[in-house]
DNA sequence: GAAAGTAGTTACTTTAAAGTGAGCTGCTAC
DNA sequence: GTAGCAGCTCACTTTAAAGTAACTACTTTC
């Protein structure tokens, strides 16, 4: 059949554009980010525990203080995904107890420079888009 | 009582944290820009239906068109939310049938800029993340 | 000797986002 | 007279992400 239905071409542009999505590295990218914990962990670790300041390394139960929603399942698994990416280093240390610090990679801290970018606009355009909200929702 | 446990003002400093959350910019911002289709179509209408020229305003079949895997439901569902935001502008032109066209007002192109410097970092550094997690999967 | 800090793991449950499929109105082309 | 385009809405179901709770094992402080 050369002839298909428009629903049969549908069907396959939606295959294909799914496909595209999946191997898309700005898709992954934003799907990593928006991770609940992604942008806190990139975050502090990046601007510091009161967010303010310069990158330093921080212990894991330093993180679980700063984030203070965060579950220890939470906060190793998205530690794990930021250290498989390459984004974040673990290192431990065989003391008593042990001691393991986290810390942003040359990558991961371009990557929160980036994010960074994002976050200003946010504080930047907030009022903005609040008015605008409040506008939509009157009508 | 003054003195609590410790799970009493973990509890505590958790729903501090929760409530500091729900109002933060950034990450309302970032659930925002997180949603499936979002950022498909905040690029569509950006950079134009190759994702690669000029913002231009866009119909809603024009951009059911482009973004093939998206349903009626989800593409109305994110405009709606975009309008509402003040991000994207929506015009109906009584035609016979009716035109509905779908534009990025300055403030919706602004995070688009923002938004696509994120993507430049991902086309860019894809290879060295996906480098990473070959290297951490190995082992 | 109960509780807290050290860094997690495992199993189960909840929930919000996304997907599915049908339907609507009015018109046109094959 | 079936199918298509146009621009949606509504009800239902699925699924992936997140949350909850419990447990590991060893040390130190109240």
């Amino acid at each position: 059949m050369t002839t298909r239905t428009a629903a049969e071409r549908k069907a396959d542009a939606k295959a294909q554009y799914n496909a595209f999505l999946a191997v898309c590295p700005s898709h992954q990218i934003l799907g990593r980010v928006s991770g609940k914990w992604v942008a806190l962990v990139l975050s502090a670790l990046g601007s510091g525990p009161d967010c303010a300041g310069d990158a330093r390394p921080m212990r894991y139960s330093e993180l679980a203080r700063v984030l203070a929603g965060v579950s220890p399942k939470m906060l190793s698994q998205t530690l794990r995904s930021l250290e498989r990416d390459g984004l974040v280093s673990r290192t431990a240390t065989a003391t008593v107890p042990v001691t393991v610090s986290y810390e942003l990679t040359a990558l991961g801290l371009s990557l929160h420079h980036t994010v960074h970018q994002l976050k200003l606009w946010a504080e930047r355009h907030r009022d903005d888009v609040a008015a605008h909200q409040d506008r939509y929702d009157a009508t």
